[in-house]
RNA sequence: GGUCCCGUAGCCAAGUGGCUAAGGCAAUGGACUGCAACUCCGUGAUCACCGGUUCGAAUCCGGUCGGGACCUCCA
């Protein structure tokens, strides 16, 4: 397996920690609103690199929490007059629909900030403590002077940022570079701490959860490009002070989303939320994973238009020889595997273990629907065609896409053969009508 | 002002020094069919431009043009 690794820059030889065993958290989201198109690149993203380790016999401890205290999230409570843990949960929900809709799995840990504060505030404690964070007038910073590397995952250095003329300016601050790491708040909910009543800043939770659920040291850390600098910089340069070594082996960063070549804004309206999208969520997934994961991608209809009709052909190629199959009673039965499916499956595996090559391996599942066409018109190849379902469902299960097909029903068999019968006796209007209906269901 | 990324057929996209530059969508010709849909077979690229390195470059270096991002919350 061979991963580009974001923090030295190079595509690297994976190995895990633990034999067998591997340790990923992943950033989630902040629970303020429903998540938009872009923010779905790693929900599928990062739900294909866990299906794919667990394809080949990795145990995968997979991690991503929801970031529930939040500026933002008092806000939102505050314009609708409620409370920051009724917000929470309300798009918490809404995150579970769409990543269900997005094909990704919910069953992973969930780590929520409310129910780790005392750790997050134990890990602020003790970078007081050690002198890597001072407190001024109940906010608390991070000292960014006492780590030397500091700006070495997102390719910067201090004294780049110092000149940047954007930094702010907080004069209680030593350093305009130091970060928030507890922020005294007269509005919202607050949390007592040694500092007074106040919020933890961004940039401790992910630390000190993966600290309190991991143990401190993980295989990968995973999120978007855009949270390189200042939030992974700023977790490096804790859990460096902290521990003295680095907290994952492997950071794993995804591309942005676009929209006609430019960021999604909010404030300019170029936003599609992930419940909005009004096509199918499975082309909208192909869509995403046919472009590699580092890379861009730019979101327009017309190219999300191109693989929701890959992601028609696939299944209904899927769905044909599935029927086929099951109409001749011959699902149960073994596939047999030639040399063309091997080459499909092996060339498979062998784009996925470079770097998460998604495109290549989406090259393999049109192979491999071609293949199944080419069965389907040949005679006698039910073997083959039961090897190609087999094979479409492991391509389905690693990629996680899904046909939606189940076996026919007894009701389904009887259409198809008056339609068979029909069609012997010439009777074609009677023919097209049974037609009609079994093109609906999707046998034909 | 500083840092960085990208430019491959109408569209998406892989390939990052060496066989005829993968694959898909769209288009188009043919086959199949009772008609149709589906499907199958076939058809498409001086790799933005200029120069350099090399026996050899889409791939490395320099320049030009074009697009974008970051330095502030951001997937």
């Amino acid at each position: 397996m061979r991963l580009y690794n974001s923090l030295t820059k190079r595509t690297e030889t994976f190995e895990p920690k633990r034999e067998g065993i591997i340790d990923i958290y992943v950033c989630g989201p902040t629970v303020y609103n429903y998540i938009h198109i872009g923010n779905a690149r790693p929900v599928v993203f990062f739900d294909v690199v866990r299906r794919f380790f667990e394809h080949m016999g990795y145990t995968v401890n997979f991690v991503s929490n929801f970031t529930d205290v939040d500026d933002k999230i008092v806000t939102k409570a505050l314009e609708d007059e409620t409370d920051e843990m009724t917000i929470a949960n309300r798009f918490i929900e809404a995150f579970y629909r769409d990543v269900e809709r997005l094909g990704s799995t919910t069953k992973y840990l969930a780590p929520r900030v409310t129910e780790h504060m005392s750790a997050i505030i134990d890990y602020i404690d003790r970078l007081v403590r050690s002198g890597y964070a001072y407190e001024r007038n109940g906010n608390v910073y991070f000292r960014v002077s006492e780590i030397p590397d500091y700006g070495m995952l997102s390719g910067r250095r201090v004294e780049e940022l110092m000149e940047g003329a954007r930094v702010s300016v907080e004069a209680e601050k030593e350093n305009p570079l130091d970060f928030t790491l507890w922020k005294r708040v007269e509005e919202g909910v607050t949390y007592p701490s040694p500092w007074g009543e106040g919020r933890p800043g961004w940039h401790t939770e992910c630390v000190a959860m993966i600290e309190e659920i991991f143990g401190g040291h993980i295989d990968i850390h995973g999120g978007g490009t855009g949270l390189m600098f200042p939030h992974h910089e700023n977790e490096i340069a804790q859990h460096r002070a902290v521990h003295g070594h680095p907290i994952a082996n492997y950071w794993m960063h995804n591309g942005l989303l676009n929209i006609d070549q430019q960021k999604m804004s909010k404030s300019e309206g170029r936003v599609i939320l992930v419940k909005d999208l009004d096509y199918d969520y499975m082309g909208f997934r192909l869509f995403t994973l046919n472009t590699h994961y580092r890379a861009p991608i730019d979101y327009s209809d017309e190219t999300l238009t191109n693989h929701v009709n890959d992601w028609q052909k696939i299944k209904r190629t899927y769905a044909q020889t599935f029927y086929r199959l099951d109409l001749a009673e011959k699902l149960d039965r073994n596939g047999s595997f030639d040399s063309r499916l091997n080459r499909i499956y092996h060339n498979f595996i062998e784009a996925m273990e470079q770097d998460f090559n998604t495109p290549n391996a989406i090259t393999e599942l049109h192979n491999l629907t071609k293949y199944a066409n080419q069965k389907l018109r040949e005679k006698d190849t039910f073997p083959q065609m039961r090897a190609a379902v087999e094979l479409f469902d492991t391509f389905f299960r690693v990629l996680g896409l899904d046909p939606r097909v189940r076996r026919l029903t007894q009701n389904d068999r009887a259409l198809y053969h008056a339609w068979t019968e029909a069609r012997q006796h010439k009777e074609y209007e009677r023919a097209d009508a049974i037609r009609e209906k079994l093109q609906e269901r999707g046998i034909i």
